[in-house]
DNA sequence: TACCAGAAGTGACTAATGTCACACGCATGC
DNA sequence: GCATGCGTGTGACATTAGTCACTTCTGGTA
């Protein structure tokens, strides 16, 4: 691929929208441009860290699978969305799997080259801290949705969450089976299938061949925020 | 207080224990003494959130209000973390209230000085990207936790996540009433109250008045990475 | 000492969810 | 066309943990 063009995805996304071209150039010159097929492991578990990745197009799902072989999914990311940064600053081992959901591509920088960009850039590190805090906020959100509500605001809270902000139609940025529903919300299957059934005949989510639609945005987030 | 005093506390957590001289001085001077009784709050969730804070005595509770009343504790802080960073970084309100739980005391950074701090001594930003790191790497494992094991396991992992590393007897770093741990490990009162007594049952832990010591370490390791 | 407040202990009941079992529908490929 | 597999729909039941309503302890204090 094309140095411009890699730098053309970059700049398209929010992180590094306002990257000079002198960091761009950086970035690109100092990573490693890799492809993944659909199911592929951008990250594994375990391993120790040291690279920071990049996503430049396709989807992940990032998950951990706990000791007893529970599968909790974190989340989902998309072009734009920097991935490692945990292993790879605090030097432990990687704490979740990255798993590509379709085909993906992606810059990886090593620790040594980030570090140098680092000090070259200043703004980068105040880029990255931001990024942190954002998932900071996100993981004490999920914490507490998961700990203060009961199923339904909470399947409301990750269903709003999969959904476009552009709003189109409802439609969710991911097409996720019940079962991978699931293990994002924190609940099985069969329970997932109760709640958007009763939904359904509410009228506040379609489900059209598998796959869900918010209709009525506006109760979901009401549903959301429940007392319940 | 005197500065060099300031530096010394600074000097001793692991955070700020590869400061230099220059950068401890700028903390110092950039930042205010602030003092709090306990139950006095340090950081008030919606707020807006323009200072970082780091922790000089005494011991600290964070934790959220659901729009359902339901309250949840993330995290307690002692001595040399760094608390406020979220708000600080990607600009939005405080996620999270920290309030005193006995006196205490905290260095107050506003943004602006800090962003002087990180531009002038570079490992600042290393080593706060490393702070946030853990911080994510621990959220992770609480949401992890939460989902994947049953309430024993998980009033397990909270109990040696307050166990002192050294082991002095099994002492918890805090002495916390039935229905603080019950907010901390996200159990009622009740439930809490009913594991302890099994567990001090089978000599896992001991209850002596209202404090707990954890007889058996290794077993309360193994209960936490339980199947059920 | 007597009293009070806040914690802790406990039984009975209830609510919320998970689990199991099985039917069904729809796409894929031989 | 038919077999196979995967995702989905649904009832019955089992479990877990929460709730309620008390009682009992404990430590501090008038």
């Amino acid at each position: 691929m094309k140095v411009e063009e890699l730098a053309n995805i970059l700049a398209e996304h929010s992180l590094f929208a306002d990257c000079d071209d002198a960091e761009l150039a950086d970035l690109i010159l100092r990573g490693h441009f890799m492809q993944y097929k659909k199911g592929d492991e951008l990250i594994m578990q375990g391993d120790p860290g040291n690279t920071l990745l990049i996503l430049l197009s396709g989807n992940a799902r990032t998950s951990m699978i706990a000791s007893n072989g529970h599968e909790v999914v974190l989340d989902y990311a998309e072009a734009g969305q920097v991935l490692g940064e945990i292993a790879l600053f605090d030097g432990g081992d990687r704490t979740a799997t990255v798993t590509a959901i379709e085909p993906t591509s992606a810059l990886s920088i090593t620790r040594g080259a980030f570090e140098e960009i680092l000090a070259k850039h200043k703004n980068m590190a105040l880029r990255l801290l931001k990024v942190m805090a954002k998932r900071i906020r996100m993981a004490n959100s999920m914490i507490e949705g998961d700990r203060a509500y009961t199923s339904g605001p909470r399947l409301a809270r990750y269903l709003l969450r999969l959904s476009v902000v552009g709003a189109e139609e409802g439609r969710l940025k991911l097409d996720l089976s019940q079962s991978e529903l699931g293990n994002f919300a924190g609940m099985s299957r069969e329970h997932i299938n109760r709640q958007l059934s009763a939904w359904s005949e509410s009228q506040i989510v379609a489900v059209e061949s598998g796959k869900v639609r918010i209709l009525d945005h506006a109760m979901l987030s009401h549903i959301a925020e429940a007392d319940s």
